[in-house]
DNA sequence: TGCAATTAGTTTCATTTGTAACTATACTGT
DNA sequence: ACAGTATAGTTACAAATGAAACTAATTGCA
């Protein structure tokens, strides 16, 4: 039996090739706080938000970092009993929190945040200043 | 207390960037094959390398993949329960497996690709022919 | 008012995943 | 030939994940 190639290359397909180069980048930033810092992939993007934005609900961390409620959830339980972050409910809205950084979650996070950049830096050095605004334009096309 | 900004703004971060775009078009287009053929996406990942590449073996399917051996070992294992899967060993090394597509699994196949050539068609429109080489280049320089 | 529908957040449970250990086969250098 | 090492692939176990059910609080509107 002959099989024609019904026109699929793998390598060639966008969708796979960013998943390829995303995960990479992702896994080896991901090293660099876990590691040392012991955090969680969403227990970083927690505190990355509330470093940015202090005061957000649990439901605007959602939104904010596209996570889904479980893992937000799961990952403010863990950043709670590990003392980094600050809980409070809203009086207008009980159900509502009010989440930031404690002083030891800031510590943390100003010491996380210079590895970040650094991080970027050394990715975004494998590009000119032209590539870098053009894969500013596509992001924000293909988002 | 106050608290100045050490510089890291998420929105503006390119891993955290490239990981939510990556991760919107995975899972839409994960939709695609796993709703209508219930594959998981190792699962779909493994036929796609095969049905362009017979004969591959375990290992050489996790290089072309860039998967782990494990997750790879369990999706041949479910595409051969599916009877998606064909496998033989090797007689010059009998650790090596020579996996190919049954007949249904590359029937199975035959269905998926125009849905996702069609996917990669729809996903590349939003982008002008100048965008898409630079897209190539930036990908090619960022893996 | 009061009751149905919505929303914030948590918990449960089944599935997936990753690391490490394991089995079986093959290769290497003496 | 054979002891040590490397490789292909599987399995076991613990941790992460997601869907759905659940609790508690709020809103809408008859």
């Amino acid at each position: 039996m002959t099989r024609q190639n019904p026109g699929l290359n793998l390598k060639e397909f966008l969708p796979y090739r960013l998943s390829i180069v995303t995960n990479r980048i992702s896994a080896s930033f991901a090293r660099l706080y876990s590691e040392k810092f012991n955090l969680s992939i969403p227990e970083w993007r927690v505190m990355a938000v509330l470093g940015q934005q202090p005061g957000l609900s649990g439901d605007e961390v959602c939104s904010e970092t596209e996570m889904d409620k479980v893992p937000v959830s799961r990952a403010v339980t863990k950043l709670l009993d590990k003392g980094l972050l600050n809980r409070e409910f809203s009086g207008r809205d009980r159900r509502r929190s009010i989440l930031s950084l404690s002083e030891a979650g800031y510590g943390m996070y100003t010491q996380i945040v210079p590895l970040a950049l650094a991080y970027e830096v050394e990715l975004k050095a494998v590009l000119t200043a032209e590539e870098l605004s053009q894969l500013d334009v596509l992001l924000e096309k293909l988002k």
